[in-house]
DNA sequence: GGGGGTAGCGTACATTCGTACACACAAGGT
DNA sequence: ACCTTGTGTGTACGAATGTACGCTACCCCC
């Protein structure tokens, strides 16, 4: 089909379906760039960063082919922006967590609670979480969103305990949540409120 | 090229670089499905599970691409079976360290070493725990491999802690693992040795 | 209020993918 | 020695992908 075709009435072909009817004119959308890159993290967690192509983001996001190369240089730009906006978001919901607590023994409380419940509740940040870490394994220069992710972390532990117990409380985090993900039923049981005063008991220091 | 061509003279056109000047009739290489299942598993540590395909697992393995479809049922068996056994070969390595230490403080200095050692040496290895654990994430039904492995270090781990300080130090070494992998410079140096012998102190419970 | 400039889009194309299938060749019974 | 059998392979094909590029329609300045 030559170009000329559209040139003539033709009303407008959208390969996408339109979710409202509305016409919904050119430059009225200014935060198509945004919308595409939370479609990215949707296409990623559904399919996974191997079955994430320009063209089910472009649909996710209800955007035209084009756009994609339009607003990004590549897959790879946009799922380092993806990648970027969810570590981003999931840190500050850890720092809020951790400010909103004052005293030694809520944040001992708080850190239990994300151990014990959070990974349950969603297995789409399981999914994300991963796709990241190993989207960083692999390109050590995207490790920076790891790394920020996680001095982030600390800096929030630090609020309460001291450095070397807010690094050795963040690692037993990662670890038993992600023991907890894989193998959800482990045959000796870990009281975990017990397991977290212990460990802040390692180093008796004494904390803001 | 019609196939009548190779039923002529020609010796073997063979696509892949032939390394040795072996002739190499059929039927004479009973592992081939072997060398298919350790080439896939070099490919997904180079391209990741989002670039392995057919044909470049068959370059790596030196085999024609019509052997993908006849030895595997798809890419997904074939994946499945490659993270089979880097996740074996891993956990059984874990187990044999564990096994060549006899008393409680040879114990702990393995496990240190594990922790700060580990990762560094390997960027391969930590390609392919992650590139697994997001496979198994995305996919409920291959958690058995993350969990077998699990299990097994657990078990090993077992052999000089009993089972609660045992999955407390599982957790730890995959957590600071991955910390220290992720983030190598932290501000605040951990003194691991010591931060091990007291976890394990946690439980002050007797072992084999 | 109208004309130029440019942001944004639709589409075509070369490339690469998984898979199907006809066919060649080694092995073993006779 | 031959024929039969079924394992293993080369190749062709439709589907799907990223990217280039010309054209449309909005915005801004005069």
């Amino acid at each position: 089909m030559p170009s000329s075709t559209r040139s003539s009435g033709a009303p407008r072909t959208s390969a996408a379906p339109r979710a409202s009817a509305a016409p919904r004119t050119r430059r009225t959308d200014p935060d198509r760039r945004d919308r595409i890159i939370d479609a990215c993290l949707d296409v990623v967690a559904e399919h996974g960063v191997a079955g994430t192509t320009h063209r089910k983001v472009a649909v996710a996001a209800d955007v035209p082919l084009g756009s994609m190369t339009y607003h990004f240089e590549g897959m790879d730009e946009l799922l380092r922006l993806a990648f970027e906006r969810f570590s981003q978001a999931m840190s500050q919901r850890f720092e809020d967590r951790m400010a909103a607590v004052t005293t030694r023994e809520e944040a001992l409380d708080a850190v239990t609670a994300i151990i014990s419940d959070d990974v349950f509740t969603d297995d789409r940040e399981l999914v994300l979480t991963h796709e990241l870490y190993t989207f960083a394994a692999r390109r050590p220069e995207y490790r920076t969103l790891t790394r920020n992710w996680m001095a982030a972390s600390r800096r929030a532990l630090e609020r309460h305990f001291d450095p070397a117990t807010a690094r050795l409380i963040d690692a037993a985090i990662e670890g038993l949540t992600i023991h907890q993900a894989f193998d959800p039923a482990p045959r000796t049981q870990l009281d975990v409120p017990a397991v977290v005063r212990q460990i802040a008991a390692i180093h008796a220091s004494d904390a803001p």
